[in-house]
DNA sequence: CTTGCTTCTCCAGTGACTGGAGATTGTAGC
DNA sequence: GCTACAATCTCCAGTCACTGGAGAAGCAAG
């Protein structure tokens, strides 16, 4: 089999290099073998492994969670409620995130909306920051 | 006036005693005269500036705009364009976050969705992860 | 053989805190 | 005055997931 060098599998892969090794180092990849002149050469199946990676991480998924994902990827066997579980988390997770962020984005339409752009004493933006209790809805 | 040490002013604003040395220590919070055993003693207004940080902070402002909306909200004869405008930035921002977290949100729902809870080998969640190709709108 | 590309290791920096260690200061009760 | 105990001091390391630079070494083509 074709082994590859770590700057095809970082193009193959969609991952930069200094993260392909960073991985490494915390052991989320394999270290792979190493060539006499003492480079990476990587399995063709790292790119598929990397992918995962990727996508998991782009889905706002931790590293340690990714561990667990890819691991239990390599076990077909298994039942995957601990996998859809990993997943339920995540999801609560972005919900909660979302709600904060909408909560803000409430917050700053109004402060944006209601300022007339005249000079720092009457502006809302600042008036609204200077006073918490000028904003009514003060969950966050 | 009386003279607040930093556990009052942390109670006082909401913002942790740690906190409070470390804006000092980044030039966000100007630096208080000191006692003679050589601890922090703030005016009452350190509160009312705390406060503000602690608002921009929860609105997601990072410390370099609040840095310049702190400092603009001292000149009360100045025009609040500055102002405005690092708030509509924020806003673009957490727009901007809002709607990676809603494609994520999209996927997650749908992987989970459409798990019918068996074995890894035909769970959603890992198969999707595996193949980036399986998510259709792969907008993140 | 030289040029230029890739890769190597090691280390420091990012943002915004957070917390621990170990020393000192302040205060209240006795 | 003495003794607890609380509050504060400084300094430093750790968090998360990378990112990038320095300086050295390997490798392929002309
Ligand atoms: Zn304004
Ligand atoms: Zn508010
Ligand atoms: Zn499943
Ligand atoms: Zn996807």
């Amino acid at each position: 089999m074709a082994m590859l060098a770590i700057g095809r599998l970082s193009k193959d892969s969609g991952v930069k290099i200094p993260t392909i090794r960073y991985y490494e180092s915390i052991g989320l990849l394999p270290p792979p073998v190493r060539s006499e002149g003492n480079r990476r050469l990587y399995p063709p199946e790292a790119v598929r492994r990397l992918r995962f990676i990727r996508h998991a991480r782009e889905l706002g998924f931790e590293i340690d969670a990714i561990r667990r994902l890819a691991d239990l990827a390599q076990d077909p066997e298994k039942p995957c409620c601990e996998a859809d579980l990993l997943a339920r988390r995540r999801l609560v997770e972005i919900e909660e995130k979302i709600s904060r962020l909408a909560a803000q984005r409430e917050e700053l339409v109004r402060m944006i909306g209601d300022c007339a752009h005249g000079r720092i004493e009457e502006c809302r933006v600042i008036d609204t920051l200077d006073d918490h209790a000028k904003c009514l809805h003060a969950k966050h």
